[in-house]
DNA sequence: TTTTTTTATTTGTCTGACATTTAAAAGTCT
DNA sequence: AGACTTTTAAATGTCAGACAAATAAAAAAA
């Protein structure tokens, strides 16, 4: 583990590096200890500041944790899901917000992933996977519910269909689409008009899905994706002229 | 922007995180130049060393970037496409290499993602963008190719044809699977035989694509998926009873 | 043997300093 | 006045040394 010693500047995204690429080349297993960091500053020729930097960068992407104390000091973290997810998350809420991407293009990335994982759903979806969206459609049905837990009833229901195709890799992909679209799905005022078609959508997804009829779990997610788009367009439209 | 003076512990992870909340709810906006460390420091009532671990973890997620110099200081990163690329390749390749995840599941995601590509891909591709997937057919049949410069080929072949859906977001989701399954690709060492089939899979796919052909464009690659995921049985069977 | 105390190690944080980079301000020359 | 050079100020990058707090092992006491 060098570090190149003629560019001086960011020594601590050098060192951050340096350990990086040690971990993701199996140099460094998962729960090794790394040296003290007053180990790792002599090593590396520099002060404990700058090695604590380069750790910080490290814990910011959960490639270390760290543990005070005699025992104590950095461990290379077993990257779970759920780092993955939140990580994922941040990326695809930013780049949304940032106006780096339009509504409609998530829009289209998110429904062409759900469909692979809802063909896959369709084989392998559990019973209690099935009783958890039954659960979100009836919520949803329930008058009284604010925007806000509608669209977290509608996440938890997507949720549900995506895990049902029992593969965590998708589902960690998924999470990020689905999750950083919710700002903007709020944004979305439901109607009850517009309620009722998102149930009906649900129904028949759910109903497909029980009879473990691909094609039409495919064609559902289809009208529900048009139907998302037309209500989002609707809302611009309405932003743009407000009478 | 204020921290909780409750917990002690950490506090450049909680300091990161209020300005990382400040960022993702727009009260920061892009290009936008925080106040200097010296007045970060004195707004969170901590030293410059605990802010600056503080950017660095937030420098690590490309949230921000540092100038020096007399008009320096921290700014509000436009998060890029190459970024979350990069980021995205690193957390699937640790949660693969991690074992937290089988071959057989990636393969299986990474091919789910890639066929919702492919339905577009056949309705948008450009011309040069099959261009670039021919050209990459060529390149694999050439004798005395190496196996990284195949799997490389191999890469640059299915980058083209996600790229021709023409949806980044989707792009950037499979850059990470496809990228994170490279070393294992490389593993399997590729016979002239299996090359032969991978080169015909490939011929199969550019022509169905050439012709709009939606539905053998998605039976080719499943096809494809279900030969290297035997591939795959195969050289681990070999690995275990090495004859 | 069990409990308590001590001790050593390690991360977390602070203070203060100097080096380096950079752009703007001030100065100088034509 | 205008163009070039020098100075200066502000900011990040880095360093050294120190103390606080947590933690587990070792030592001491019951």
């Amino acid at each position: 583990m060098k570090i190149d010693p003629r560019k001086p500047a960011d020594l601590s995204a050098q060192i951050a590096q340096a350990i990086r690429d040690a971990i993701v080349s199996g140099e460094l297993i998962v729960d090794e200890r790394l040296p003290s960091e007053a180990e790792l500053a002599d090593q590396f020729e520099v002060s404990r500041p700058t090695v604590r930097e380069a750790l910080k960068r490290l814990a910011a992407q959960s490639l270390i944790r760290t543990q005070r104390g005699a025992t104590g000091g950095a461990f290379v973290n077993r990257l779970s899901f759920e780092d993955a997810y939140s990580q994922q998350i941040t990326t695809s809420t930013l780049l949304l917000s940032m106006n780096t991407v339009s509504f409609d293009t998530a829009c289209e990335a998110r429904y062409a992933l759900e469909r692979a994982c809802a063909r896959l759903s369709s084989e392998r979806r559990t019973a209690d996977q099935l009783a958890t969206m039954r659960a979100e459609i009836f919520r949803q049905a329930q008058p009284g519910l604010t925007d806000e837990a509608f669209c977290a009833s509608d996440v938890a229901f997507h949720r549900a269909l995506v895990d049902g195709a029992r593969n965590p890799v998708l589902s960690y992909q998924l999470a990020g689409a689905v999750e950083a679209m919710q700002p903007l799905m709020n944004m979305i005022t439901f109607t009850a008009r517009s309620r009722e078609e998102i149930i009906s959508l649900h129904t028949q997804i759910a109903d497909a899905l029980e009879r473990g009829d691909v094609e039409e779990v495919d064609d559902s997610l289809l009208r529900l994706e048009k139907y998302t788009r037309k209500l989002a367009r609707d809302v611009a439209e309405k932003k743009r002229k407000p009478a």
